[in-house]
DNA sequence: TGCTATACCTATCGCAAAGAGGTATATACC
DNA sequence: GGTATATACCTCTTTGCGATAGGTATAGCA
């Protein structure tokens, strides 16, 4: 059986972490990693191997876009958003905002625990 | 490798429910997969596929309690949550309102759109 | 008679995320 | 000079949740 979208609403985090942060100015994997440790104050914390794959994956698909740059002997490839990218953010981010608003319908729920 | 604790931070919105709702009261498996699909105006939407085996794995782990019932003709299953189940309630709650501020942040930095 | 709703169940599949590696250069420390 | 740490890239494999797709059985209605 085929899944044409559908998203998988209760995981994706990490890829609209990565999508809105490329949102905000062009940065490089091992950039992103830190990024997102520090902004979440290290509640989350991905590894490279979560997201390495996810850009290769993500430009693949015309989410991004990479150039290759040299800083200090260091290669680093930065990545910026496309159109079709944006877009992907916007999906996303309405996604994980309608299973937050479920989510927290629910635990609501005339009780304090 | 051995997973002893943190339980995938970034699923497990379907335990988070099951575990709120029966907090409440009692239920039984068919009726939690409604109670979530009404409850949050199907934005979740959890097959029995998902419910029964859960129920079963939590009941397991000491975190339910099951009685059996019949009710005009039919058998169901009632479960509620022990001591354990509340404590688990609490860490899946805590835990997600943990990535859900992270998330929240990372999403409103600086930008509309 | 047969369809729908109720109520339980398990077995398999898909895929995102986690983990564990591996390469290479720059820099700081002994 | 040697060694450890930080930077920066990478992929392979495992895991486990969630999704799908079945299956059983009874009650009730048309």
């Amino acid at each position: 059986m085929k899944r044409e979208s559908s998203p998988n609403y209760l995981n994706g985090v990490p890829e609209l972490l990565v999508l809105r942060l490329l949102k905000e100015r062009e940065m490089y994997g091992y950039e992103l990693v830190q990024a997102i440790r520090d902004a979440t104050g290290e509640a989350i914390v991905l590894g490279e191997g979560v997201i390495y794959p996810m850009l290769h994956l993500l430009e693949r698909e015309g989410a991004l876009q990479s150039r290759r740059q040299t800083v200090a002997g260091r290669s680093r490839i930065y990545y910026t958003l496309t159109p079709a990218g944006e877009k992907r953010l916007t999906q996303a981010a309405t996604a994980w905002t309608r299973i937050h608003d479920a989510v927290t319908s629910v635990l609501g729920v005339s009780a304090r625990g």
